[in-house]
DNA sequence: CGCTTTTGACCTGCGC
DNA sequence: GCGCAGGTCAAAAGCG
């Protein structure tokens, strides 16, 4: 239990998604590069907006570095964020999402935010997100750079096809016959779904700063695969949510220039409400839920989903933190948190006052 | 007994 | 075409 006392760093990164292959290469050229390339190096390339989830800044940074034994949530200074690939965006913050330095209209509520500032609009929008070879990486990893990693950003490209399953039935049929003929000899013979081809979800990450490998986020996972990683002495672990239908994945690995970090990756939208959901505590089931072991933020569930299940949803509530050990999901208002007085269950866990921006820092060092 | 984790093999995409 | 690395599968083992 101790380990879920740790601090937890969180930087999220969420870059919206263009399949430009071109630009994919280059990024994976480029970061090649660089000497101590790993996840940190990476971006993220996803497809097209599909639901809600893209309504979010995309590129984000909640990186933080390890707060005061007394620090709360509520203490954290705005770190980076990074919209598209418009650098104008400038830096907001963690708290800035959560309403407290930026103006969200009369959302209070990053949900809410989320939800109506499409930064996703236009193709053009989007491909604008994607940086230029000569300008992303650093860009990229000016965002996400934890003061605790230096180098560290966070990479991953996904491709996405809409080509329809109609492509992929073709392919398939075509397959299972060579199938049938080939892997007699083959330790697995039996016919899998390969030859299809996977549609990329949209995809995020973020990273804590937790000794612990598999944060809770208040859904259940399923291990089903673990890679060695290339470059790193730590290996990437594969998770997929329990509940029957839903496709959600997560890969989380350890940072290898700062193993403290734990990189987690999310891929696809939950479509069913958090199992922590409880209570009359404002909350809004995630699309993906992510925190870290003793606390988890959980991201907005589509809107289909919100319609469907409104009563689920509360209000305004700015962010589902849960905890491993005792959940909870404050949904604090607006004044306790310009005031900066977070409720007691916040204090007494000693968790999301864990979660402190990247830039706290840099702006006290810059003060001081 | 049911669920989860482990782990080696296999599949897929990409770079050379 | 080959090799590599990422991603996935599924049998076996582990666990409560």
């Amino acid at each position: 239990m101790n380990e879920m006392k740790q601090n937890h760093n969180i930087s999220i990164v969420r870059i919206n998604s263009v399949e430009k292959r071109e630009e994919k290469k280059e990024l994976t050229r480029t970061a090649l590069k660089t000497e101590n390339f790993n996840m940190a190096n990476s971006t993220f390339i996803t497809p097209p907006p599909t639901s809600d989830i893209d309504h979010m800044p995309n590129v984000f940074s909640l990186s933080t570095p390890p707060p005061p034994p007394t620090s709360s949530i509520f203490d954290m200074i705005p770190c980076d964020i990074t919209t598209g690939g418009d650098q104008k965006a400038g830096s907001l913050g963690f708290m800035d999402l959560l309403d407290i330095n930026q103006d969200f209209g009369a959302s209070a509520s990053l949900f809410e935010w989320f939800n109506q500032n499409p930064v996703v609009g236009s193709p053009q929008q989007q491909q604008s997100f994607v940086p230029s070879p000569a300008s992303t990486v650093p860009e990229t990893s000016e965002v996400l750079n934890n003061p605790a990693t230096p180098n560290s950003s966070a990479s991953i490209s996904s491709s996405s096809n809409e080509a329809g399953e109609d492509a992929f039935q073709q392919v398939k049929a075509g397959d299972q016959e060579e199938e049938q003929d080939q892997d007699k000899n083959k330790k697995q013979l039996k016919p899998k779904k390969r030859s299809q081809k996977r549609l990329r979800e949209p995809r995020f990450a973020f990273m804590t700063k937790s000794e612990v490998d598999h944060l809770d986020d208040g859904y259940r996972w399923r291990k089903y695969g673990q890679k060695a990683v290339k470059n790193s002495p730590y290996p990437r672990s594969y998770y997929r949510c329990t509940s029957a239908g839903c496709g959600v994945k997560k890969r989380v690995e350890r940072s290898s220039d700062d193993p403290s970090i734990v990189v987690t990756t999310y891929e696809g939208q939950h479509i069913h409400p958090s199992p922590i959901i409880r209570g009359s505590i404002g909350i809004f089931a995630d699309s993906s839920g992510f925190g870290a072991a003793t606390s988890s933020f959980v991201f907005p569930q589509p809107a289909l989903y919100q319609q469907k299940h409104a009563s689920m949803y509360s209000s305004s509530p700015s962010l589902n933190f849960t905890s491993s050990t005792t959940r909870f999901s404050p949904s604090f208002s607006l004044q306790e948190r310009r005031l900066g007085n977070p409720p007691s269950l916040l204090r007494d866990h000693g968790l999301l006052q864990d979660i402190v921006p990247s830039q706290m820092i840099r702006k006290e060092a810059k003060e001081e």
